[in-house]
RNA sequence: GCCCGGAUGGCGGAAUCGGUAGACGCGUUGGUCUCAAACACCAAUGGCCGCAAGGCUGUGCCGGUUCGAUCCCGGCUCCGGGUACCA
């Protein structure tokens, strides 16, 4: 019988749906274990065959661990809510639920083609009112905490209500949006609105007039992991910076946890380092300048105290608080246009720009408390109001961009460290002898840092601070698709609904689009109140629904609870996660940040939510090209095409600077099977003295010199090319305009070109994996995505090795067709049996899926034929994680009892798997010739009769005796002859 | 600019506490089967020289350590990712 996958996989998937072989509960008596993918935003477009990559993965491992005996929690859902809907909602009218909808039934029916082992009954979608009462709930929560610095937790803001009346702020170590200093009278003096503003100053999701990314043509405000290079991450639209009154999420208050916390972790280094890049937790000092005149101190932060006497000028961002009082009147109209200017550039011109070097002296100096000397106060739009202080010190011997500015402004620069020449180049390196430092002269500079902190406090000029990187996330949206923010004002005064009337359903809107005046589509729902106070119109980021999806997972239909204390307390956190490492700085943030506010509220009992991380690469698309001869529709193979081409220019080339030698280049496409007259264009001209000269960067004095392409290279749909030849019948059915194409062949053949580049419909390089799996089965493409190569790494997908893993499915199954036979297995096959054991259950924990795939192949390979059940039981399970359709199946043949892997495999003998062995290098006048493997156990002389022995060494020694002969245990075996 | 990662056949990739580089698969070539093609199966397959035995060479480039380097060290080149007037 033939490996029928077409009937046997729908069949198993039936069994498994019908006898909910996958659904899971808490059990106390097995160890639990939690494999989590990225749920994925269902975007109109379908799965290619690069997005099931990672959950190919963590199948694989999620059946293992349940065949070792876990009890693993591996659930998947939707996220739902998001801009595309709503974009497609504005264009077609098309409400965003329905198309969300759909969208999620296509996934879900191409997901479970796969053969995927999720419990499809704790399903979560980010839309369903159900769930987003949960996300509602924490943010109501964070509302009313604030977060203290002193028991380093979120802590009721009632508590502040409290403590005000009484003791005023005084002694309070809370995070903040601005320092404020009150006493228990000036508290009571507020009335109710500026006691909420006070309030509002700690809470952790709070409302704040800051400055934004405000995309016009969204039509929203964007955190600032959803803007790269001043661009939207999500359609490229120019972002720039507004002054607005926004909800905020507090996630500064944990930046210390969140670093520390990722040592904690096993995450790839790398994608730690791209969040401790993104907190940016940098260490200095603050310090304070005189303001020469008055009784300012200009504080400023900088982590080279030790660069202090080489301070020269001071700069303030232009919307540093104090400019104003700053600026002398003769300075005044210079400083004022400045500032105007500034703000009329975006973030996009401004960092296009940075070579630009701009600003104003506003008249005023200060006194470097070193070196006693008075120096100018500068505005300028390098110094960025948002970070330390909004003001510098500025050392241009040692700091490039200080050092641009001080050429600009003609102002002294002071060399304070050895090293590098400052009238060409600042010298920025944390290294070399201190000059010109006075107390600090010859330090190093690591030294004289740590010096200078001490100096700094000892003299009370200021003290060690730390700052971060790390901003707080901007947590509303001028948007419709996304959960509403329970907050409603009443008389003004922002205040949460109470819990038990959540959730906050999002109305119904006919029009998506946000009102020309920028206010969101909410804003035009009537009755958008809550007992008849104004609701908030902004909805919430992508962001807020995924941020604590993985806690729902655990419990999925409470509804007294986010998630209850018993499935908490059992499921704990996250043992495997897996996903894309583009969530590195969003998602990834947000979520560690929601956990550690939950564990404060006592709500969870981890502090971490992801303990193991693997991040998939992308699947990159492998497109194919064919090449027309311009303004025909006659189609070249591409080895002909360069042949013609490469010909062509050694013709052109030899008469340069005279006519192009038509007769010969005829001759050429002759023998490429094609006709001058082709070339020949509409206005009488050949395109073949058209050259390019290119700098060749290894011998600059001789260019390149290139005909220009006479033929265009066009993307052909991959499903037409098969191993780079074309199906030249299937291309004319293509696409219409090319119904009566013409080919030159080589060796009666089409031939592509390629090129690996991203998997996108406009490339025509898009694999469906239905089609692969209608081709070749799930179990085929769950291997050979595996197989492609390491999980981590990013690849092309190349549909002609998916033959390769079928053929093993295939000879595997033929294994099983005659009657399995109880007969002893051999020392080999029991060899080749526990190897492979070892080998894939060794390649599994370490994620190396591809070899283990491998180790398949290699296995059956050695095996050749065998029909001993003792053999082919064992393999049916260690399959079964990779290809659990075909596995189950020849499982059930083989008359099996076992559940678990411990119970299946048969008893280890260390003797099928140690080599009990020692690798001997054997070294031959100096070089190493072979190696020779002898069992532990052996004496020197024995090792060296065993090595003179070797045939290889008879070879070596060319029938010489040896002169001497060194042996260490352990060691090379060194033979002089 | 700074930080991190990478570079191995025609292709995807194996192998690194330093020890026969190229596992496995694709592709290619040859063969078997077939009237033929496809499928399947068998064999060969880094490059160069050689009828062969065999030799030389070979893991981006230059140099070093070592009996021995894809692996360790120093200096480059190129590619990928992160981040950017962050003081």
């Amino acid at each position: 019988m033939d490996y029928d996958f077409k009937e046997i996989e729908p069949r198993q998937q039936q069994k498994w749906r019908h006898r909910e072989t996958y659904k899971v509960a808490i059990d106390p008596a097995r160890p639990k274990y939690y494999v989590l993918d990225m749920f994925p935003y269902p975007s109109g477009a379908g799965l290619h065959v690069g997005h099931p990559l990672g959950y190919i993965a963590s199948d694989i491992y999620t059946r293992y661990k349940r065949l070792c005996g876990f009890n693993v929690l591996h659930p998947m859902g939707f996220d739902a809510f998001g801009l595309p809907a709503e974009q497609y909602a504005i264009q077609t009218g098309q409400h965003p639920a329905k198309t969300t909808a759909d969208n999620i039934a296509r996934y879900r029916e191409q997901l479970d083609k796969l053969g995927f082992s999720f419990d499809w009954d704790r399903c979560v979608e980010t839309s369903d009112p159900a769930y987003y009462k949960w996300t509602q709930w924490a943010f109501v929560r964070m509302f009313e905490s604030y977060y203290c610095q002193d028991s380093n937790q979120a802590r009721p803001i009632s508590e502040l209500e409290e403590a005000f009346p009484i003791y005023g702020n005084e002694g309070l170590n809370a995070a903040c949006t601005t320092e404020l200093s009150f006493t228990a009278a000036e508290w009571n003096a507020m009335n109710a609105h500026q006691k909420q503003d006070v309030l509002m100053n700690y809470r952790l999701a709070y409302r704040a007039s800051t400055m934004v990314n405000w995309c016009e043509a969204l039509g929203t405000v964007l955190a600032n992991d959803e803007v790269k290079d001043g661009l939207s991450e999500r359609g490229g639209h120019p972002v720039e910076q507004r002054r607005m009154q926004q909800w905020l999420l507090r996630v500064s208050a944990y930046a210390e946890r969140l670093l520390s916390g990722l040592d904690t972790l096993q995450w790839s280094e790398s994608l730690k380092e791209i969040q401790r890049g993104w907190i940016g937790k940098s260490t200095g000092a603050q310090l304070f300048f005189d303001v020469v005149g008055s009784d300012k101190k200009l504080e400023v932060f900088t982590t080279r105290p030790d660069t202090i006497h080489g301070v020269t000028f001071m700069v303030l961002a232009p919307e540093h608080a104090w400019v104003g009082e700053l600026t002398t009147p003769e300075q005044r109209t210079e400083v004022d246009a400045y500032i105007a200017a500034t703000k009329k550039r975006s973030e996009r011109e401004r960092i296009a720009d940075t070579k630009k070097v701009t600003g104003v002296f506003t008249g005023s100096h200060a006194t470097n408390p070193f070196t006693g000397e008075s120096i100018p106060i500068y505005i300028s739009d390098y110094v960025l109001a948002g970070y330390g202080t909004g003001a510098i010190m500025a050392v241009p011997a040692h700091d490039s961009r200080d050092w641009a500015f001080a050429r600009r402004f003609d102002l002294p620069i002071t060399p304070v460290v050895e090293g590098g020449n400052v009238a060409e180049a600042s010298y920025d390196a944390k290294s070399g002898r201190m000059i010109n430092s006075g107390i600090i002269d010859g330090l190093d500079v690591k030294d004289a840092i740590v010096r200078m902190f001490d100096e700094i406090e000892r003299r009370g000029l200021g003290k060690l601070k730390v700052n971060y990187r790390l901003r707080d996330a901007i947590f509303s949206r001028q948007r419709y698709w996304g959960e509403p923010i329970p907050i409603y004002y009443k008389d003004g005064i922002a205040t949460a609904m109470p819990q038990e009337k959540l959730p906050l359903e999002l109305p119904p809107v006919s029009d998506f689009s946000p009102s020309p005046t920028g206010e969101p589509p909410l804003a035009r729902v009537k009755d958008w109140t809550y007992e008849g106070h104004p609701l908030e119109t902004s909805t919430m980021p992508g962001f807020a629904g995924s941020s604590a999806y993985y806690l729902r997972y655990m419990d999925p239909h409470n509804a007294d609870a986010l998630v209850s204390k018993e499935a908490d307390e059992y499921w704990r956190d996250v043992d495997l996660y897996v996903g894309g490492i583009e969530h590195a700085t969003g998602h990834l943030i947000y979520s560690r940040f929601w956990d550690k506010f939950l564990f404060d509220l006592g709500v969870v009992s981890d502090q971490e939510p992801f303990k193991k991380l693997v991040n998939q690469g992308m699947i990159q698309g492998r497109s194919n090209f064919v090449y027309r001869i311009p303004e025909t529709n006659k189609f070249i193979s591409i080895n002909k095409k360069t042949d013609a081409e490469t010909r062509i220019f050694a013709v052109q080339n030899s008469c340069l600077n005279s006519d192009v030698d038509l007769d010969a280049i005829e001759e050429i496409l002759a023998e490429n099977g094609m006709d001058l007259s082709w070339f020949r264009r509409n206005d009488g001209f050949y395109p073949f003295d058209d050259l390019d000269i290119i700098y060749n960067p290894d011998d600059p004095e001789n260019p390149i010199i290139r005909p220009r392409p006479i033929f265009t290279k066009i993307h052909v749909d991959v499903n037409i090319v098969k191993n780079d030849i074309l199906d030249t019948e299937a291309f004319k059915k293509w696409r219409p305009e090319f119904a009566d194409a013409e080919f030159v062949l080589e060796d009666e053949k089409y031939v592509c070109g390629w090129a690996v580049e991203k998997m996108s419909k406009s490339m025509f390089n898009v694999v469906n994996p239905d089609e692969m799996v209608e081709r070749y089965g799930a179990d085929t493409l769950r291997m050979y995505e595996m197989f492609l190569g390491p999980l981590e790494q990013s690849k092309p997908w190349d549909t002609n090795g998916i033959d390769g893993v079928h053929k093993f499915l295939r000879r595997f199954w033929n294994l099983f067709q005659g009657d399995i036979s109880d007969e002893q297995p051999t020392p080999e096959e029991l060899k080749t049996l526990h190897k492979t054991i070892k080998k894939v259950r060794e390649d599994i924990e370490n994620f190396s899926f591809n070899t283990s795939v491998a180790a398949f192949m290699i296995c059956l390979n050695e095996l050749g034929k065998c029909d001993k059940r003792q053999i082919l039981e064992p393999l049916t399970i260690l399959l079964a994680p990779f290809a659990p359709h075909i596995a189950e199946e020849l499982w059930e043949r083989t008359g099996h009892t076992a559940t678990i892997f411990d119970e299946a495999m048969p008893e280890h003998n260390p003797a099928y798997l140690v080599e009990a062995e020692f690798e001997y290098p054997v070294s031959v006048n100096g070089k190493t010739r072979f190696k020779k493997t002898l069992p532990l156990t052996l004496t020197i002389p024995e090792i060296e009769a065993a090595v003179l022995a070797d045939e290889n060494a008879q070879r070596w020694l060319e029938g010489k005796t040896p002169r001497k002969m060194v042996v260490v245990p352990g060691k090379i075996v060194n033979i002089v002859v």
